[in-house]
RNA sequence: GCGAUCGUAGCCUAGUGGUUAAGGCCCCUGAUUGUGGUUCAGGUUAUCGUGGGUUCGAAUCCCAUCGGUCGCCCCA
């Protein structure tokens, strides 16, 4: 017997009915906002990860699932930016009308060791901004996560958001910090050290206690408490706190908060749930200024988020599997068929036919099991005078109707191009 | 990669060194060949995660390993 590999799981029906609430409702908020559909590969070349996410992050160094095919190294997607900005270069997206809005669904991999909320194969919804530079721009897509988040009924969420400026005065204040911070550098721990030189920002975001205690201290708050990124990148920032004050979207400035891929520029964001675990980051994201030009486009400004499925659909409220609207028991099955694809012509329902052939009691036994809101029972003598009688399952009761007097009582197909 | 914790049928649970591993749910059959839910009778499903060790004897004790869960790291 095998098992699905660690990390894993397989959604069943009793899943997926609430994973298709979350996603319908997910399309229906994106698109009315204009956002379209893209899908790109599940895998793509290696490179593309390491030079799109970074080759410090932890994502590229120890968490990709790659292979090789022939002479080329290939990578399960760790996540979908890249894959989508490789698009956007590959289809000459930076001729359509600006700002290209465009989002995304699906399965991403990352070897990593499995917990509460994590997964090596996870599916994230994600939306990617184009060709503008502005902080409505910023605020716009941050909304959309948020109206999202509102029709599902999350509860407990925190809108959590930094500005890490942009590569020139990023560079610049690494630099600030690595002297903030050196005369700590052997009260800090290993990863810290380490962290030290390959990106001090990440050091910030420390969870060991020492650590922590130590950028608690005075003189680094007093440091990072004056914003140390340049003045546009500043303005920038300033303005998009504006604008979701103007939206009245509460959100927490935390200093602190920087993500763990390199493509970020300026804003970055990340909305956390009390109602998770240890990983409680439902949706992240920020703006990637530099991304499309790194990969080999032209220079264009983008800003995005990602969420996690898994996460998400756990804090919702769950749906119940749709159970048959008609169940037909008959001792002749092709009849049944067949007034089950006049029922489906008539109008949109679901419709369950028992194969089985067995006695009348067994069959709406069975019915009753399934939870069919009504069983429609065709014997002989329904046959004899083109009838069936109709059998309400909550109440009990019958009538008998002719066929076509049943079958009018239906409502009408919502979309008639989907009738056969 | 590190740490904690748990593995008995599809699911939940009993069994803590001594026959053939017990019960509940689910599933199947019958009571019941034109009307369900209740009830009753019966049935299928477990090399007790795997491998090794201790012992006259192991689901039970020991070691290893695999898997689940949770935490660290990091992220969605």
């Amino acid at each position: 017997m095998y098992s699905a590999p660690k990390g894993t799981h397989d959604l069943l029906p009793e899943d997926l009915a609430t994973w298709h609430m979350v996603e319908n409702t997910a399309r229906s908020v994106l698109e009315a906002a204009n956002f379209h559909e893209i899908r790109t590969p599940v895998f793509e070349s290696t490179e593309l990860f390491a030079r799109g996410v970074g080759e410090s992050t932890d994502i590229v160094n120890k968490e990709m699932y790659s292979f090789e095919k022939g002479d080329r190294s290939l990578t399960l997607r760790p996540e979908n930016t890249a894959g989508v900005v490789r698009a956007y270069n590959q289809h000459g997206m930076d001729r359509w009308p600006k700002p290209v809005k465009l989002y995304y669904l699906g399965p991403m991999f990352r070897y990593e060791r499995p917990q509460a909320g994590r997964q090596r194969q996870f599916h994230q919804l994600g939306a990617e901004l184009f060709g503008l530079d502005t902080p409505q721009a910023d605020a716009a897509v941050i909304l959309i996560a948020m109206q999202l988040f509102q029709k599902l009924e999350i509860p407990g969420l925190a809108l959590e958001i930094n500005n890490v400026g942009c590569f020139q005065c990023r560079a610049d204040f690494r630099e600030q910090l690595r002297q903030v911070l050196a005369p700590y550098l052997g009260e800090l721990c290993g990863d810290c050290n380490q962290r030290y030189h390959t990106n001090p920002l990440r050091m910030l975001d420390c969870k060991n206690p020492n650590c922590k205690a130590i950028y608690q201290k005075p003189e680094v708050q007093a440091f990072l408490s004056q914003d140390n990124t340049c003045g546009e990148c500043k303005t920038h920032f300033d303005s998009l706190l504006g604008i979701l004050e103007s939206l009245a979207i509460p959100y927490h400035h935390n200093r602190m908060l920087v993500r763990g891929l390199d493509y970020y520029t300026r804003t970055v964001f990340e909305i956390t749930s009390n109602h998770l675990g240890a990983q409680n980051a439902v949706c992240g994201g920020g703006r990637y200024n530099g991304l499309v030009k790194e990969l080999g486009g032209k220079d264009t400004p983008a800003v995005g988020w990602a969420l996690g499925m898994e996460r998400l659909v756990s804090l919702v409220k769950k749906v119940e599997k749709q159970a048959p609207a008609y169940y037909i028991a008959s001792d002749d099955v092709a009849a049944a068929l067949t007034l089950a694809q006049s029922i489906q012509a008539a109008g949109f329902a679901t419709v369950e036919v028992d194969l089985s052939g067995k006695n009348l009691g067994k069959q709406i036994t069975q019915a009753n099991k399934l939870n069919a809101q009504t069983v429609l029972v065709l014997g002989e003598s329904e046959r004899a005078e083109g009838s069936v009688t109709i059998k309400n399952m909550q109440t009990g009761e019958q009538q008998t109707l002719p066929v076509e007097a049943f079958l009018k009582t239906l409502a009408p197909h919502s979309n008639p191009a989907a009738v056969v």
